[in-house]
DNA sequence: CATATCTTTGACCAGTTGGTTAAACTATTT
DNA sequence: AAATAGTTTAACCAACTGGTCAAAGATATG
């Protein structure tokens, strides 16, 4: 009993999860997420009460995955250079493995904004912000910090939740997207390791 | 007649813009759109016959949109360092005026990926790599322009297109949104170009 | 002014959607 | 094995959705 209660409810949230994933809450139909998890119909209320609450469960759930890895990547102990080099391997691949995931979040936050809360209570921007700033000396004014941390997202999240697009202008000028985004996590970070480093000596420069 | 047969099927388009930037063709309802119209629901069917049509005319217009300013500005002659600046003030301000367009198009091209020839018949993308190509001469791998533009435009976009999200952790840490995307149109540009400068010397150090 | 054409409307329809319910089935407890 | 509790199902419902239609209004043409 407990096992096949197990089951079934996984089996329903699984299901849930893959098509709330690729089609967000509008589009998603019960009867789709029924057939999926190959059960009734009904069943999907006996076990998760409204189709509202079934959502909520499988954004908690994701909410808390993608940001699992990333906050704790700048905590690491290691030169600056290095945690952004990691920052990028470990978040375009984790993005690789979860391609529809950017998209679902904003979409559904731009859809209903409270969701974010989930996010918020879960991370300490500040944190983040003195540890980047620490690394970093005095040559970078702290101001600029936030938009370092929006930079080095964008550049990684983006190319992912725009891959259809993306994808396709590649396409016409004869680049493979996979290919592309292999280099990418290698290409990414220099970027943005150069563009700290050109802030640094000109700031130094001034200085004199 | 004419001139009030122009202005229903404009005030029927316009209401239909709206709506579906808003909330994608999925969750959008022929109901919401007739009512922010002022009329008839059955006049919808009327002037564009179905929901399917009334979109298709609504994304092509806006499809042309996006990109009608964005292609241009390469092509522009001054300075590449300059020709980066005007670019993100261009098109950040043009962003700020259309926050939803970025999603919506995003958002509709990953359902139907057939939209997208609508974008690559209007847009040659080797003409625009050649450009920047030749503006920034041997010291930096063609390889790596394909990558420079994707980092552009991520950039400009994704901080407009993830607004809640980044509008919410910008209040966490005591920062205006509004204020943050101003200070984005100069700080942008200098990241970009602080990367080309480095990556340059590096070359050249190298070919010593 | 009568007629023909175009515009607008309210009422309606068939299909879909999230959700309910009573009954059948299964497992647990006594 | 009988009673109890938990699980699964088919049939059903009310609300909503995109879409249709006949008739009423408006406008132009003769």
């Amino acid at each position: 009993m407990t096992k096949d209660d197990k089951l079934t409810e996984e089996k329903i949230f699984d299901a849930a999860t893959e098509i709330f994933e690729e089609k967000g809450l509008a589009a998603t139909r019960m009867q789709d997420i029924a057939d999926r998890a190959g059960i009734n119909k009904a069943l999907l209320h006996y076990y998760f009460r409204s189709k509202d609450k079934l959502f909520n469960a499988v954004f908690d759930k994701l909410a808390e995955k993608i940001f699992a890895k990333f906050a704790s990547i700048f905590e690491e102990d290691m030169p600056f250079e290095d945690k952004i080099r990691f920052f990028f391997t470990e978040h375009i691949k984790f993005l690789q493995k979860n391609p529809k995931l950017p998209m679902f979040i904003i979409g559904e936050v731009n859809r209903s904004p409270e969701l974010l809360s989930k996010f918020l209570d879960r991370i300490n921007i500040n944190r983040i912000k003195e540890k980047i700033s620490g690394d970093l000396g005095d040559d970078i004014s702290p101001d600029v910090i936030p938009h370092l941390m929006v930079s080095i997202i964008s550049l990684s999240v983006f190319p992912v939740a725009a891959k259809p697009i993306i994808s396709g202008i590649l396409d016409s000028a004869g680049i493979d997207y996979d290919s592309f985004m292999e280099e990418r996590i290698k290409v990414a970070p220099e970027f943005v390791i150069n563009a700290i480093k050109q802030q640094q000596v000109e700031s130094q420069n001034k200085r004199k």
